[in-house]
DNA sequence: TAGCAACTTGAATCTACCG
DNA sequence: CCGGTAGATTCAAGTTGCT
């Protein structure tokens, strides 16, 4: 269990794989070679009061607990690498509390180059009504680099303009597109491009998207098409994507779904399983690709653990 | 010049008026009393490190530069009142800027509470296209109060509701009645949710608006929309509106129309003419109105402090 | 098959209450 | 007075099932 992980770095990409890896990412990232990432996208725990699935980090020592863990991550990914945080912080006694604020100072002290910071707009959020507040309808999703320098498709993640765009229907536009592609399953086989006909357009750092509502008991809180947007944005089919916070698994399905090479990381052993099954049928798919080239290599690699 | 500014606190809705102030706020906020203030609703000069309008607050200087300023907006602002800051940092040599991050923690210490972030998302955002960055299609509209009970009037801005409710405006099930019956508890109040509550919902804590493209050559930028959806909010008619930096007067221009008193304030005249200009037909009203009560009495209000 | 209706379920947050 | 839990509130999207 203490040796190292092979480094995803310099495959073709054609010999996709995916590792899930049970462990706190803190220690199970320093098994991987330094500059191995492409692109890091993570939902982490928030902090709470209560005792929940990761032990529940209390808000006022969020970032130190953060802090070793994004260490790992920043030695493991590429100069020209991004990390995307999806993140809110919670209200506590009447206003928002400043982790968040904290942790991405602290952060910048740590070396990452605070990119930009994306808005996604969820469309349904949780309801409820207060007093002194509405309905929390958006989270951040900060994106860091190491260098001013980063791997950046804008290409991409296009979304056709034109009839769509004026009738108001911004979010469905760029649903439908998303949609479309994860339908399809990897990138290889279609392309954006088939839209073509219409104008496109490059989006906003601002996200319209709806939470998934079909996992039910595992909060998946996460619409596979976020981190699908980023993925494609910010790697080429073939690249290493890792999710140091595994959960209910969505990034990691969403760069498989790409052909990305993915590495998830998590701490409960009840999620790690999960995610595994879910990239089963993804792995079928791969081998049979894969096998026009090498079975023995193909089969070996995806099967280990 | 030096004369202290009248409170504007205990007057009656009907005897509204508005002062245009040139000067740094800094100083002028001196001359009014302690609480008289409902709400301050304003867009600060951002900071920018080219010489501009308020003389070009560097970034690094920009939260030391500020705080004096929100110091005496804490004094005159009432305890039960609001403080609406829209913001957003600049990128600087590739990245985000840490100093609105910065600000907000140091209002805290200020004895400020951050209740709230709202998320200003413009629909039409500025054109353009960097390699590390998409347009910036949102800022922030920070939510600050001095205590943890302040005036919120929710319903007064409700919206209409989506799709489900129109199908679910044709027949009213019985559940939604029961429902309705347990909860709302009285007649009156029956009637008016029957009234407003079936068709309407409370936002969320992202507005949509559009930037108003009308007023060219002035850095205004704000749609006239997002003050008055923040004084509707905070405020009832006839009270008091602040806005320390009032740049083209769009705050201002927003709570003369909606029956608020408003002090304004700018160091630069070219800004106070323009923003009295604009004022000139709401006060032609206002005068009208107050002189039917008391012109005495109201001009004895006028001069104490 | 399309369309409507009823039901379900959320990475929520407040107040009230208890030990 | 602090910390923790229970109860109430509320709406968009998905799911299921019926016509």
């Amino acid at each position: 269990m203490n040796h190292p992980i092979p480094s995803f770095a310099n495959w073709s990409p054609s010999d996709l794989k995916s590792e899930i890896l049970l462990g706190d990412c803190a220690e199970v990232l320093q098994r991987l070679p330094n500059e191995s990432v492409d692109l890091i996208v993570t939902s982490p725990p928030y902090a709470d009061q209560r005792k929940s699935t990761y032990g529940g980090i209390h808000p006022d020592k969020y970032v130190e607990w953060m802090l070793p863990r994004t260490a790992q991550m920043f030695r493991v990914l590429k100069d020209g690498g991004s990390f995307v945080l999806n993140i809110k912080e919670k209200a506590m006694d009447g206003q928002r509390h400043t982790y968040v604020l904290e942790l991405i100072l602290a952060l910048k002290k740590q070396g990452w180059l605070w990119t930009e910071e994306y808005v996604w707009h969820k469309r349904n959020c949780y309801p409820g009504k207060w007093p002194n507040r509405f309905r929390d309808a958006w989270e951040r999703c900060l994106h860091f680099t190491k260098s001013r320098k980063f791997k950046m498709n804008q290409q991409s993640v296009m979304v056709p303009m034109g009839d769509w765009a004026q009738t108001r229907l911004k979010s469905l536009g760029k649903n439908d597109v998303l949609r479309h592609d994860s339908q399809v399953g990897n990138a290889f086989a279609k392309n954006i491009a088939n839209w073509q006909g219409r104008d496109m357009a490059y989006p906003t750092n601002v996200l319209h998207l709806a939470t998934e509502c079909g996992n039910k008991g595992h909060s998946a809180a996460f619409p596979l098409s976020l981190p699908q947007w980023f993925i494609k944005l910010f790697t080429d089919p073939g690249d290493v994507v890792l999710d140091p916070f595994v959960g209910s698994g969505t990034t990691v399905e969403a760069a498989s779904g790409l052909g990305r090479s993915v590495i998830g990381i998590d701490v409960l052993d009840e999620y790690v399983q999960m995610c595994r099954q879910k990239l089963i049928p993804v792995q079928g798919v791969l081998l049979e690709k894969a096998a026009k080239y090498n079975v023995d290599q193909v089969s070996q690699k995806i099967c280990r653990r």
